[in-house]
DNA sequence: TCATTGAGAATGGACGTTCATTCTCTTTCT
DNA sequence: AGAAAGAGAATGAACGTCCATTCTCAATGA
């Protein structure tokens, strides 16, 4: 029983989960620097000198939350390897990523792209998680072209850079517009994509 | 001649656009929030105090850079209408602005879009230059459809939002990524492009 | 021609506030 | 009791903003 744990009781994973819970709110709300330790430190309802139990300094905690969000991502992402009906798997990891995914997401995603392109730790961040999304997408279109016995020009590699150039232009016009149709993009992007790997070789017009 | 300017005398406006030019580099650097007035000050060679003759504070130099930036691309847009030969300006403003625009525009662009998704006045100025581009993109595919006998099913307003939604994407990714090549990924997304718009009906496999 | 003047531009230090971080004391468990 | 967790006041530095003062130089007058 020593090694039992209670249920009520949080685990410091837990309460470090509670914080970058509360600390995304608020980062999304007001931005990684006008956010204050404060504002964090209320909304997960702890003091702001409890939170330096948990993190070391400010930019840990912005690390934290970019690194906690690279891996959930990820998580989600494998799902399509040797997804057994590519197609249908690809249009549901699609609309959850693109549509589903509430706004807030979005802006705190511009939050990271800005703070990725100067602050080289979170920069790195970023771009690990570009690549292994890049080659999870890449060899994706290589399983879904061989499950459909499609062949087709442009190189696996180049469809899975044109999917992440996409869904980043999505996102941005998400975080920007709350009225963005984001249903509608994913309905203008999706059969870009389609065509792309060369599936049934059909032509935008004949998707839309 | 008591009316007369000296040309060696610098116009407020002259100022101004200094002040923003310098705003400009800081922000690249470090961001609206992590910049100083001080940062700012120095890198045009003048006093902090000084430039609250010109700015009434620092928001309102973001909101002047975020401003001017909007009206010269503006500026660099209406290039596209009636244009003689639409393909040849249509590839070289794209050129311009996805491919030759130095790497620290698309530094600062992210800025403006984390800074735009959470500050209103900002986001008014980005959701008016999305409006006002989308307009004369939708504008620009019906010339270009009706000088070339085009008859194409996506509207030109969804190949207008299409192309915005890939440039951002471009831009996102420079942004990120010291090393991408934009050159690339313009031949990649610029295909597509006139497949939407509907030019010779070509498929992505043909012109690449 | 050359001192005088005046007005706008610029300076740089001061002020008040904010904020990340630290410190100390209390509460809560086992 | 003793350790872990938390609260919240205290600290010290950084920053936006303001302002008294200085500088620059064209206009003026003799």
């Amino acid at each position: 029983m020593s090694l039992a744990e209670p249920s009520v009781v949080l685990q410091p994973q837990d309460r470090k989960d509670r914080i970058l819970d509360a600390a995304e709110r608020c980062f999304a709300r007001t931005g990684f620097h006008k956010a204050t330790m404060q504002d964090v430190a209320t909304e997960c309802g702890m003091s702001p000198g409890n939170l330096y139990r948990y993190f070391a300094s400010k930019d840990d905690v912005v690390a934290g939350m970019t690194e906690r969000d690279r891996e959930r991502f990820m998580a989600d992402m494998v799902h399509l390897n040797a997804a057994p009906d590519p197609r249908a798997t690809f249009e549901a990891l699609g609309r959850r990523h693109l549509v589903e995914e509430p706004r807030e997401k979005t802006v705190l995603m511009m939050e990271l792209w800005a703070e990725g392109a100067r602050n080289p730790r979170i920069g790195d961040i970023c771009r690990l998680m570009d690549s292994e999304v890049h080659a999870i997408l890449t060899a994706f279109v290589v399983h879904w072209r061989t499950t459909d016995g499609i062949k087709a020009a442009t190189p696996a590699a180049e469809v899975a850079l044109l999917m992440l150039i996409l869904s980043d232009g999505i996102y941005r016009r998400r975080a920007n517009c709350a009225t963005f149709d984001a249903e509608a993009a994913f309905g203008l992007i999706y059969p870009v994509v389609l065509q792309a790997i060369g599936v049934q070789g059909m032509s935008v017009s004949e998707v839309i």
